[in-house]
DNA sequence: GTACTTTTACTCGGATACCGTCTGTCCGAGTAATTATGG
DNA sequence: CCATAATTACTCGGACAGACGGTATCCGAGTAAAAGTAC
């Protein structure tokens, strides 16, 4: 039960480019650099959150990605789900039905609350959305490095 | 971000032990039979539910397992927790420090309400107890099957 | 019939093999801007 | 100076290697009840 260390990384390469001016566009070697993640890997999850329809690319020279939507409607959860997919935590295995030799249509007892905690838990993250995350950075203790994120930004980006 | 089958299986493992007479002791086989699982892997599933202390367990012959607490006491969180262990779904990889560069005690901003996430969902596994599932059982369609289970369960347990 | 030994039926816990998934890398192909080239 | 070709700087998507963790099996050891044995 360990979240995907591709959702956090995603979260701040998607952040990143929020602290971007609209209609800018940064390849993804910028990204990887400023997260010092590996720059392979991260073109692949940038890849996968393309197709997930939160971020736009632009093929070519002077291309790369930016966000598809304002950062106050994109959610953690959307993150989350853009790079774990809609499966439930908790699929049944058919222990349920070999024990009680249940043969037709069933609703396993387990299902039905591990479906509401998940839906407990995932309403905390439909809460949160990458504009809140990039106002409480631009506040925090860390707002220099963060205009120098910005900076940094500039030189690589495409208007 | 999938729950481990050996979750489900512990908590159909502890139904069928809360399905016996108080006192009554059964052994690891007559589970895994019902359950129609590997006797050697639910075998060591049942000595991990041993080791943190939800079940019972007798060595020697007519040995066995017994819970360890009322089923009423027995959440499915307790088995959750006993199975998976204490570790957030959410930790941070380092990702945060790198990109802000901090280097002291910091707070990476994700922690919180993924905690906050994780409270919402584990509450309400706190809520479902072992007494409860065993009871809407009992209850169900298949309250037949689970007498017959309860027969089974007779000729091979020792009080 | 009692004391002792053997067998039987369990749990215990570690070692190990297997296998799927996630991380991470690589490469050829597509695309668009820029630069170089030729007339 | 303009049209075209070559280069450059990106994204795209699939193939593949490696690591890790969960599933599953096996085995020797410990324990206690029952059965067998000897006197």
């Amino acid at each position: 039960m360990q979240m995907k260390t591709s959702v956090e990384q995603a979260i701040y390469a998607v952040a990143i480019l929020a602290l971007l001016p609209e209609k800018a566009v940064l390849p993804g070697d910028a990204i990887s650099e400023q997260l010092k993640t590996s720059p392979s890997y991260s073109q692949k999850l940038l890849r996968r959150l393309v197709r997930e329809g939160l971020i736009h690319s632009v093929p070519g020279a002077k291309g790369g990605f930016k966000l598809m939507r304002k950062p106050e409607e994109i959610t953690i959860y959307d993150i989350y789900i853009a790079m774990e997919g809609h499966q439930a935590f908790y699929t049944p295995s058919g222990i349920f039905d070999d024990l009680l030799e249940a043969e037709e249509d069933y609703d396993c007892l387990l299902v039905s609350f591990m479906d509401e905690a998940e839906v407990a838990w995932k309403a905390v993250l439909k809460k949160q959305t990458i504009a809140k995350l990039v106002t409480e950075l631009e506040q925090s203790k860390f707002q220099e490095r963060v205009q120098k994120i910005k900076q940094i930004m500039a030189e690589r980006m495409v208007m």
